[in-house]
DNA sequence: CTAGGCCCTCACGCGACGTGAGGGTCAAGC
DNA sequence: GCTTGACCCTCACGTCGCGTGAGGGCCTAG
């Protein structure tokens, strides 16, 4: 019933899940000071420190540096606008990358299980930035017919059809599950979008 | 048409978006030795390096750490197997973290758009480990009625019905796409498992 | 033969903590 | 009041995956 109630490093810890000395960084940084200390020196957490931690968690989950969270937290409605703005550009780079990724592993896996050999030029995709495509008959040149680059191929594919689709089976519905743990991503995104209108 | 032929480190860099600096990590720490150097000492990078490096940016992107990289890649099936059987363990760990994370942001933000006080019992399901649920009660207890709780909250509830709508209908589209994306992990997992049988 | 662009090896810095070392604090029980 | 044991404090150095120079060789074109 007390208002001004508080609790220790130790309690919050394991309310957390993160450790004491993850706060004690945190202090360090000036991200969560501890509203108040014990004669003794102890850390003494009340109920706004334990609102600000959570929030400071939910947006390290979405990837956000320590730093960018505090400037986040601290700053005014408008330029959170901003700032968030410029993470949602940075997200979705990140997610056309891991998309592309993707897209070319799951080919390459598919190849594997049908013991085909990829087109090379396909392997070159899955790597980042800026269009591959430019470096695409420079790669077929050098490595279009090498022996190690088929050889290697064959190393890696006894696995059977029937592992294959009971495989891709269980993909699709953990995938699905992933995609609504992703949208967390999504909402900070959106949610900074929102904000600037 | 030379099945010997060969490249240079900033090629290989340009090739597939890593910086100079990563290769010259990555030799170090003998994830990835060059087959050959120059006369000069300069790094000769053949297919089958390529082909190495392919998998070594693939591994990583499911967020696999370098040292684990190279044992999953140097080792034999059956220990491949194991390594990547405990990893897996590792990534359902890590999925249900982020999925109950995901869900309590979710009423989160709900509940914000709406301007309603969220049962402060609910806020700590976002942490981590081991039930919440047992440290609830404490947690009611202390601070159920605080008032700077529910201070907290007011201040970052000005957001349209409209705004919101919107929100979720572009969430809908990317958390499909970003399913799809993280399907990579779940490739990983289940391929460990089939080799495992 | 010189200019430029590429490459080399140290070697220190960073972010987000982990992991002791060495010592003070606090509530409980005697 | 005193001790015990759990908890807390502040340094301070280690880790991982690189970034970022510094100071110098290599190598091809003009």
């Amino acid at each position: 019933m007390d208002d001004s109630q508080t609790m220790g490093i130790g309690d919050l810890a394991r309310l957390t899940g993160l450790t004491v000395r993850t706060l004690h960084h945190y202090d360090e940084i000036g991200l969560l000071v501890p509203s108040g200390r014990t004669s003794g020196g102890y850390r003494e957490y009340d109920g706004a420190d334990v609102d600000r931690l959570r929030q400071i968690v939910a947006y390290r989950a979405c990837g956000l540096a320590l730093t960018d969270i505090a400037e986040v937290l601290d700053a005014p409605g408008t330029e959170q606008a901003g700032h968030l703005q410029r993470q949602m550009a940075l997200l979705d780079k990140r997610i056309e990358e891991l998309r592309r990724q993707r897209a070319v592993l799951g080919r390459t896996w598919e190849a594997k299980q049908m013991g085909i050999a990829l087109d090379p030029e396909e392997y070159f995709e899955v790597f980042g930035e800026s269009d591959p495509r430019q470096y695409a008959d420079e790669v077929q040149e050098r490595w279009g017919d090498t022996d190690a680059y088929a050889e290697s191929h064959r190393r890696t594919s006894g696995f059977s059809k029937e592992d294959w689709l009971r495989a891709q089976e269980q993909t699709a519905a953990v995938e699905a599950e992933f995609g609504a743990c992703m949208a967390a991503y999504v909402h900070a995104a959106i949610y900074a979008n929102a904000l600037t209108r």
